[in-house]
DNA sequence: AATATAAATGCGAATGATTTGCATTTGCAT
DNA sequence: ATGCAAATGCAAATCATTCGCATTTATATT
């Protein structure tokens, strides 16, 4: 993972300092297949001789949030994921079985929400939004059918 | 609030007993203008010399959940908020200053879901959508520029 | 109408993610 | 090399939500 200099970069543009332990958050989030939770993030650099402490990483995600390095999503649980932010605009796919993410650049919504503001009188500003369902693997390894969760 | 009698039809239909309590919420969040929170409803039906445990508001709103008798949104926030489910699929669009919500009934991810289907492999189950902006009041009142949140 | 019984309730305690206060450490500008 | 604000670690606090269990209640059945 020699991602780290342009992380520094990044932490340097948006007025944070460099340290291991950012450099460290950006770097197992860099590496995720999937957005992980503040926990798992945690887990993660423990267990690679980094030792941070989980306020840390909750105070840094936040900050990374608001600095817009990171995103978060996983509304579908109770606890939040993190992912690295790619893309300007990008949207998730979840397999509800492994959990897999994909990413989608495409979005439906832009001219949805043109129309919807001009009818509404509103201002929108922003949307959130998340597919679920079964990868291709999970259907067949585990032979799903159709069982929707039902919440939230 | 003379919805209670088609409450209790709802409520006989979907095998739950009728009680005061339960009543009591749905009557609640039929007569909100915004979804509420569990202690939102707590609060109320206490107010309204209702008493009602807090575990009975959240036991009963994950019934009614699983039975689809109402919806859980708000995922902008940390705790979840809860509105009668009034038809089969909808979307909510949030206005960030008053918190007011305006139902879309459109909704522009069938045709997109079939198509993403299709070229990942996988089978969509459900999706997650909300809006945000600022809604033609809380511009005029509050003379509101473009100032996003953030997160998440 | 009285009864039985499973379901529902209330209460308080437990859980678990996230936040916070504060003393100590550290990045970085001077 | 020095100083200071920013960042960290730790433990304690917070706060939404869940759970255990004893008590009550809705409803089906005599």
């Amino acid at each position: 993972m020699e991602e780290s200099s342009s992380h520094s970069e990044q932490l340097r543009l948006h007025g944070q300092k460099i340290t291991k332990q950012r450099l460290g958050i950006l770097a197992v989030l860099e590496a995720a297949e999937t957005p992980l939770t503040a926990q798992d993030i945690h887990l993660r650099l423990n267990l690679e001789q980094f030792p941070i402490s989980l306020s840390t990483v909750y105070r840094n995600l936040d900050r990374m949030l608001a600095e817009e390095l990171i995103v978060k999503q996983g509304f579908y649980n109770d606890k939040c994921q993190y992912a690295i932010k790619r893309n300007e605009h990008e949207h998730s796919l979840i397999c509800l079985a492994c959990r897999k993410v994909v990413t989608i650049d495409e979005c439906p919504l832009e001219q949805f929400s043109r129309d919807l503001s001009r009818r509404e009188g509103f201002q929108i500003t922003e949307h959130h939004m998340e597919l679920y369902g079964y990868c291709r693997e999970c259907i067949r390894k585990e032979g799903i059918i159709s069982n929707a969760p039902k919440n939230p």
